[in-house]
This record gives structure tokens, sequence and C-alpha cells, in this order.
DNA sequence: GCATCTGAGTACGTCAACCAAACTCAGGAG
DNA sequence: CTCCTGAGTTTGGTTGACGTACTCAGATGC
């Protein structure tokens, strides 16, 4: 029973990039990260088509990434703004690999545009590997696939 | 100077995101990882049309993920197989970031579908955090953004 | 009271991408 | 000499993205 054996859809993987494998969906995330909240912000920032914009935001929330809440400044009309939810923001990790592998394989001549720091100690965050055993995973170690449930390719 | 004020492309998430930011970019990356390496192989396994998959292998073997090697196999006629180049290769950690989330957030009834051992001691295999002093950085843990290079957007 | 402004979408027409199925082409096998 | 198979390419229809214009509701100004 090999990989190819294993329905491609019953995988976590692909259970995570139907809702993140999306140019526009990945970078709405960020900027949620990076506390841009309101709609027109995001808008402009990412220089996003309002409708498909519309359509992310619709699918976070649908997803439970995002959640939508409704905001009144004294002084100001209602509004309301997104705000990632627990599940979105556990996310990050995902966002620092994607980062790291950035900043590793695509930083221009500058370098790295930015980083993310500790707030604590002030030392760059960057995502790795380790082992339950606690040895670390680095490009060269060499890791199995091991299936748990029960997930047979039906065809 | 606020996030607001970078261009959003100018980063390493939108860089990378520029290239991952596809449902069948992920899930072809996915697979040459657990050894699929034809053509057809692949196209069956994922059920994507042919023509996308032809295009998603030339953009990644343009970014140099991929390489499409000619393989000879005595008796058998030379064909070419798709392998990860060490740039690809280096996606594993993103990879395990996405299959954590989704077996944190999207597992069923029946729990993750799989998991990821190292080979040496057999314990699973997590992505996570941490900061150059040596601290895990967890949910709670609070970070800041730094801007590094001149990233100033120029509108 | 009426016109204006702004934030947050919706509507619409065009144009590219996706999809499935059919077609091509080359090298072995029978 | 024909069939089969791997690896695409072509084709035609449908969906989705893009940008622009329009809408709507509540505060603001006169």
């Amino acid at each position: 029973m090999t990989w190819s054996d294993y329905d491609s859809a019953t995988c976590s993987i692909a259970r995570t990039a139907q809702i993140l494998g999306d140019r526009w969906t990945v970078l709405v995330v960020r900027d949620l990260f990076n506390g841009v909240r309101r709609f027109d912000a995001i808008a402009q920032h990412l220089g996003i088509a309002r409708d498909v914009l519309t359509k992310r935001l619709a699918l976070l929330v649908d997803e439970q990434l995002v959640e939508k809440r409704p905001v009144t400044v004294a002084g100001e009309r209602s509004r309301h703004e997104y705000v990632l939810t627990p599940a979105g923001r556990d996310l990050r990790v995902v966002m620092i690999a994607l980062m790291d592998w950035g900043d590793r394989h695509r930083a221009g001549d500058d370098g790295p545009p930015m980083a993310v720091s500790h707030r604590e100690c002030g030392q760059p965050v960057h995502a790795h590997l380790t082992c339950d055993g606690g040895h670390e995973i680095v490009q060269t170690t060499r890791v199995d696939l091991v299936p748990l449930a029960a997930t047979r390719r039906t065809a």
C-alpha cells in the first residue's frame, strides 16, 4: 500500500490547501495578522478587486478562521471589522514557515524585507521541525509517512 | 510607519504565495514529496486536468523547485520524472505546518489521516516556532514585525 | 431638511483560467 | 504492421478574476 493508494483529498495538507490555496486568501490572512481589519484598508493594501475580497472574507468567515464583528466608536457610525479567530491565529506557524522560505529563496539583493521577533527577548522567530522525541529535523533528516485512520481510496 | 505603509508585494509571504498560492501547486509538491514522480501518476492521483498539471509543473520547474529529468530504465523506453530540488525540499516545514493545522482544525471524526515520523526514533514530527534566544513561541506569545530592508511603498 | 461624504459592499462586462475529453506523437510489444 | 502507453497538446464550454461603476446607510455640513 503506497501513498498513491490513498485518496488525495483525505489529507490534512489537501484540506488546508482547500482553504488557503489561493494567493489572495493567504495575503488576506497575513494582513489580518498584521492588524489590518477594515474592508477598505485590506482592499487598498492588497490591490485586490473588491468583489473578490468580499468572497474571500466570506469564505474565511465561513471556515471560522475570521470573525466579522461590528464596531462602534463613539461619534462614529457603526462599522465592522474582521478579526482572526483562534483557529485563524493558529496559522501563524504556517505564515512564518512561508516567510522563512521566501527569505531563504526569494529574498532579493536587499535581503529579507522583514523579520518577526519575540517581543520578550527581541530575537528573530523561525519555524522549524522537531519530533516528539526532541530531535531537530533538518533537511537531510529522513522521515516516514504513517497512515493512521482508515483512509483507503474508495475508487 | 505602520504595516500598511509597506508594499504588500515586498514581503516574503507574498513572494512564496505567488508560487504556492494555488491549490494544485501545493498538492503537486506534496505528491512529489511522497515519491510520486511521473506525470500520469500525479494526474491520476490528484484528479487534476492534464493541461493544468502541465502548466503547474512548468511553473515549478521555472521557479527551480522541481527538476525534470529523463529516466531510462533498461528494457523500457526513456521517459522523464519530476523531482524536487533542494529549494523544493526546503518546503517541508511549510508542508508539515499545513498538515499540522489541518490535523488540529480539520481532522474528521477519524482523527488525523496520517502522521509524519522521524525515521530514527519513530516519534511524530511537528512544525513549531522558536526564537533564536531559544524560547518556544506558543499561540499566546507576542511577537513584533521588524522592517529590515528598504521596503517603503513607492506609491 | 437637503446635499455630501465615506465605508462597505453589489452589479456588470470582459478576459483569462479551469475542466473534461479528444487528439497527437514516439517508442516498444505482440 | 498494428496496438498500447506515457506524456503531453488542442479544443470548446463554463467558471472565476479583474476593474469600473453603481448602491445604500449613516454621519456631517449648510
